[in-house]
DNA sequence: CGACATCTTGAGAGACCTCAATGATGGTGG
DNA sequence: CCACCATCATTGAGGTCTCTCAAGATGTCG
């Protein structure tokens, strides 16, 4: 058991919080932060590697991200595991389990580090959803980015080298934490393991390492104590583009 | 141009189409079909390899094919080609730009073969959706679905052999012309060339066809004449999830 | 300081690709 | 009805990108 998970947490005021502010409603949160707390119930803390909804179950609630990184991923029978998408502070999930609750969902969610999120009652958040167009709107356009997301990864993972995935993937961090402005001098917390990578790149984590290796001997990018920072963002877009 | 493009098409009877019987609304067709003809604009008819939604445009309507294969696909800068996803008779597409009109898609959809169209009204189609829970629920359905493929598809390229992939992607056609009473002999008309089943696959068309050569040596499927049969659906479940 | 996860590196193998040539097939036009 | 053409399927030889399977190095946390 974590020590960090250990206790109850006193539920945050919305208002005051970075990763709320940055994510989904921070446009409308100001104006709507009865709204969203009114569906809130509560706030889960997690260690690194523990599983937040298992692949194959229905959703039990909507969360946001608070701190930390965890991924979706989806478990074949022939025992591999692939990582579908990262998920970073701000970011809220089981999104998509609004279009239909009973439904299980076909991949799992565990956590990358040490996590802190916030869970929202699902009906309540639906109510919301179709009584309010200041929560529609967001919610729709969150989805919609979503879905656009996994075709690009379809496309990155089918059409890329190695390189050129890896690159990719690491650009997309990138620009995630750049929009939130949770870029420090072009770096962030970056709590995942090449093993990880590896897994959502669909590589193995020994090439992953020989390619990482090979872009921080370029100076493209730096990578130490759980922090990436992009050196060269511009030769990086290079590599993700050629053959 | 195709000679089978040309000529206005007579609006058909949506009471009477297999393709709208077999699909999204099939359940609720014989009771809203008037709330169905009301949003519906007309029929298009394309020849094989010809582009039905550019790459990132917006969606001009909703549509549900009523004859033929589509596929959805995404180009990247270095030129390449990924098929994200395949389209047969009874799919609505641009079902997902209901909750961003104006965002364009990130994907552009082509014919794989002879194609009709039901266009759609997209915001009378959209008001139904909102207004009637008949509509509401398959649209809802339809969209858990497509996330829940994608999921799937990344995890397939990420994680299979050539193999598995290839045998992956001819289960699900199977399983579709199943479910939709397409199947005769367990075969079904396959109009997709190598060529498309490689950039869906993320392969080259060379690997695909010595792939599908020993598939067919074994007697697991057959295919000629743009038609496909699936001889034993078992061994091709084995070949799917093997290393 | 010990235990454990993660990173790093090597050598060898194989799955899949590239490039190119040859054969089918079916539609089109004379 | 036949010749032609474009598209698609097939096959070969050779190369390489990426994997597999270790073993060791480094780092992290209790």
């Amino acid at each position: 058991m974590n020590k960090r998970e250990a206790g109850p947490v006193l539920l945050p005021d919305c208002r005051q919080c970075a990763a709320g502010r940055s994510g989904l409603y921070g446009l409308v949160l100001q104006k709507n932060c009865d709204l969203i707390q009114s569906c809130r119930r509560d706030v889960v803390r997690l260690g690194p590697n523990r599983m937040v909804i298992r692949q194959d179950q229905q959703a039990p609630a909507i969360y946001t991200l608070r701190r930390g990184w965890l991924y979706r991923y989806r478990r074949l029978a022939n025992g591999r595991q692939q990582i579908t998408s990262f998920i970073i502070p701000g970011d809220t999930i089981t999104l998509s389990s609004i279009l239909m609750p009973d439904m299980p969902i076909g991949h799992g969610i565990k956590t990358a580090s040490d996590a802190e999120l916030c869970s929202f009652d699902r009906s309540v958040y639906r109510r919301h959803i179709a009584q309010h167009p200041d929560f529609q709107g967001p919610y729709q356009r969150a989805l919609a980015l979503y879905i656009g997301s996994l075709h690009r990864r379809i496309a990155d993972i089918g059409q890329r080298s190695a390189r050129g995935r890896l690159a990719q993937l690491l650009i997309e961090f990138f620009e995630r934490h750049q929009e939130r402005g949770f870029l420090v001098d072009n770096g962030f917390d970056f709590p995942v393991s090449q093993e990880l990578l590896a897994k959502a790149a669909g590589l193995t984590k020994a090439y992953v390492n020989r390619i990482l290796g090979g872009l921080k001997l370029a100076g493209i990018i730096e990578l130490e104590k759980r922090r990436l920072r992009i050196a060269d963002i511009g030769r990086l877009r290079e590599i993700g583009e050629e053959e």
